[in-house]
DNA sequence: TTCATTTATCGAAAAACTTAAATAAATCGA
DNA sequence: TCGATTTATTTAAGTTTTTCGATAAATGAA
């Protein structure tokens, strides 16, 4: 619980690369909701690659993931981003 | 002006190490102003380590550099960082 | 000018990251 | 059960990042 700055810099890594970028927005996109074989029409990567970069933003708990049969269901962990965003706000306090 | 994915990449990218959020959590420090000369003391890298990482951060412009005399003291870019938390904030509207 | 101090750059080695092919595992439908 | 679909893992190659020694550049002080 509570953001420290060795948690800021695994978020960071992981908001750190356009793809991963790109995950969010859709996620953002399908009202919070996605599904990861939704991924493969919009990104452009094999599917290992997309694997990877899904498990890196669940590895930060930046995102969550449900089984629903085959299927693996997406959203966003708005809670870390708001600890995080919260961190950033306190480098500007002086 | 404006922040887009392909900028809030590369200060993701700056802010994914632990002595550039060290450096970052300096600034703070020092009231905001914070001299190169200083880190040496503060940080466990080698000078062109260290100038490495001040370079990584001005090139974002996430810091400022104002030369004085032979010292360089830096300053946070407070508006950039902004930039960047308004863009965090938005991947979490649907 | 000469020396000491501070910062920047170059070059190279090590570590970390990204990517994809091959393959495995899980699950659904027929 | 069998085949198709979806996701995960392993392995390896290529790229990028981090780090430091050596050295250069800039500036202040004596």
């Amino acid at each position: 619980m509570g953001m420290n700055a060795k948690k800021a810099e695994k978020i960071s890594k992981a908001l750190a690369d356009p793809n991963r970028l790109l995950i969010l927005k859709e996620i953002k996109k399908q009202k919070d909701c996605l599904y990861c074989v939704d991924l493969n029409q919009i990104i452009d990567l094999a599917q290992p690659s997309i694997a990877h970069h899904l498990k890196m933003l669940t590895d930060t708990d930046l995102i969550t993931s449900e089984k629903e049969g085959r299927n693996v269901k997406y959203k966003l962990n708005k809670q870390l981003l708001d600890e995080y965003i919260q961190f950033l706000e306190e480098l500007k306090r002086e």
